[in-house]
DNA sequence: TTTTTATTGTGATTTAAGTAACATCAATCT
DNA sequence: AGATTGATGTTACTTAAATCACAATAAAAA
C-alpha cells in the first residue's frame, strides 16, 4: 500500500476544509486534481480504493468527503503523540501550532538532560527513565525522534521496545524498520518509520540550483 | 532526473565519512548498499550516472568518493540560505547545528515582526523590507519557509523574484512550480521546491498504526 | 419519457525507479 | 606468463505509480 495515497488523504482535507469554509458544498475530482497538481482520474483512483464513493454527475459531498477521511486516518481516535529528544527542533514541534491544528497532541517530550524536565505546562518534559510507563501506560503509537545523530538508534530501540509503531525521525540516521510498508511483521509487530533529514533535502536544493546555472551558462557560450 | 539519487548521494556521504574515521580507505557497493538498505547494483548504477568510477576489483575509494560526491553536492561553492519566518521551526532552524555540520549557512533569517529583527549574532534576523536586496546582494539561491500558511504563497512570489531557485518548504501549502525536475523552464528560469508536511506527516503514521491495530484484532478474533 | 450531458469508476497504457543478471576486466595467485 | 578471482559497469527485466481513455450512469433538459 502506498504512502503517497495517504499523503495525499491529508491534503484533499486541508483543501475541503477550506472550500467548504468558501460555502462550497461538493467538489468533483477535477478541482482537487488541479489543487494538488495530479491528473483527476487519479483522485478518483484515490477515493476509489479508500471505498470512497461519489455521485455520477455531481462530485463528492464535501462533508461526506471530510468524514470519510477522518475515519480513514483514524481521526475517530486521538492522534496522541510524544517527541523525545527536546533540542531545538524537538522544543520547536512541542510548541508548533501547526500540530494542533490539525488535531495532533504532544503528550510529552522526553529528554536525557535533566535540567530540562519541567512537569509544567499541558506538554510536560519528563526523564527518560520514565518514558517506558508513559508511553505504556498511555497507549502512545506514534513519536518523533530529534535527538542528535549519535543517540537515535538506541532511542529508537528503547522506543520500540516500548510500544511504538510509528516513528517519525529527523536524526540523519536512517532507521531501518526491517519492513515495508505493506503488513511484513517480525516478532515486535509492525512498525513504520517516516525519516526527515533537513540537511539532505537541503543540500539536494543546491544540487539542481547548482544545475541550473550551469545550463544557464552553456546557453550563454553557445 | 530523479531526486532520490541526490538524497542517496547524501546518504552515502555520511557513511563515508564515517568508514573513513574508522580507518578504512576502499569501500564496495556492497557495503554501501546493506548500510542504505537498496541494491549493490544500485549504488553503482547511481555512480555510473554521475560518472564516478572504480576500480574493476578494488572497489572504490573513500576519499574520491567523498571529494566527487562533494563536487556534485556543490560543496566546494559555500552553501548559503536564507530562512523566511522566524517563528518556532524557524528560528530552530537557524540555530540546528546539523545544518553547519553540513556545510549550509544561514546567512540571515528574515520575518515581518519587527520586533524580531536582531542585527547581531552571525546569523541576523532582518525585516522582510530587506530580502530583496539582500538576496541580490550575496546571491543567494536556496530559501527555507517558515512561515504560516496564509503567508506561504506571497513569500514564495517575493522570493522567486528576487532570484531564489531552490526552496524548502515547511508550510502546508504545496507550493507548485510548474514545473518537473527536470529543465522545464518558464521567463523566470527554473526553480525546485521541496514540502516538508511535518502535519501530514505524523497523521500518516497514524493512518498505519491504526491499520496494524485493525490487523492484530482480526487476527485475535480468528 | 426520451435525449442529452457531465462526471464518475475502472481497465489499458505509459513511465520510471529499482532489481537481477552477466559480461568485462584489473588484481592476485600459481 | 597464464589462470583465477571478485568487484565493477551496464543491459534487460520487474514492479508500481500515475496517466490516459472510455464505458457506465445519474441528473437535467427537452
Amino acid at each position: 500500500m502506498n504512502k503517497e495515497i495517504i499523503l495525499r488523504l491529508s491534503k484533499y482535507k486541508r483543501l475541503l476544509h477550506k472550500l467548504k469554509a468558501l460555502g462550497l458544498e461538493r467538489v468533483f475530482s477535477n478541482n482537487l486534481g488541479d489543487a494538488l497538481g495530479v491528473t483527476p482520474a487519479l483522485v478518483r483512483k484515490d477515493f476509489s480504493y479508500l471505498k470512497i464513493t461519489g455521485n455520477k454527475r455531481g462530485g463528492y459531498s464535501i462533508d461526506e468527503l471530510i468524514e470519510e477521511i477522518d475515519e480513514i486516518l483514524g481521526k475517530n481516535h486521538p492522534l496522541d503523540i510524544i517527541i523525545v529528544g527536546c533540542g531545538k527542533i524537538g522544543t520547536a514541534l512541542m510548541q508548533y501550532n501547526g500540530l494542533l491544528r490539525d488535531g495532533i497532541t504532544v503528550a510529552a517530550g522526553f529528554d536525557i538532560n535533566p535540567e530540562k524536565v519541567s512537569y509544567q505546562g499541558n506538554s510536560p518534559i519528563l526523564p527518560m527513565s520514565e518514558i517506558e510507563n508513559f508511553i505504556k501506560e498511555k497507549k502512545i503509537k506514534v513519536g518523533v525522534i530529534t535527538v542528535p545523530e549519535n543517540a537515535a538508534t538506541s532511542v529508537y530501540e528503547i522506543m520500540v521496545n516500548a510500544g511504538i509503531k510509528g516513528f517519525l525521525n529527523f536524526s540523519p540516521v536512517d532507521l531501518k524498520c526491517t519492513r515495508s510498508n505493506d503488513k511484513i511483521r517480525d516478532e515486535k509487530g509492525e512498525c513504520m518509520v517516516n525519516n526527515i533529514n533537513v540537511a539532505a533535502e537541503i543540500e539536494n536544493l543546491f544540487y539542481y540550483v547548482n544545475k541550473f546555472s550551469a545550463n544557464d551558462e552553456e546557453e550563454q557560450s553557445e
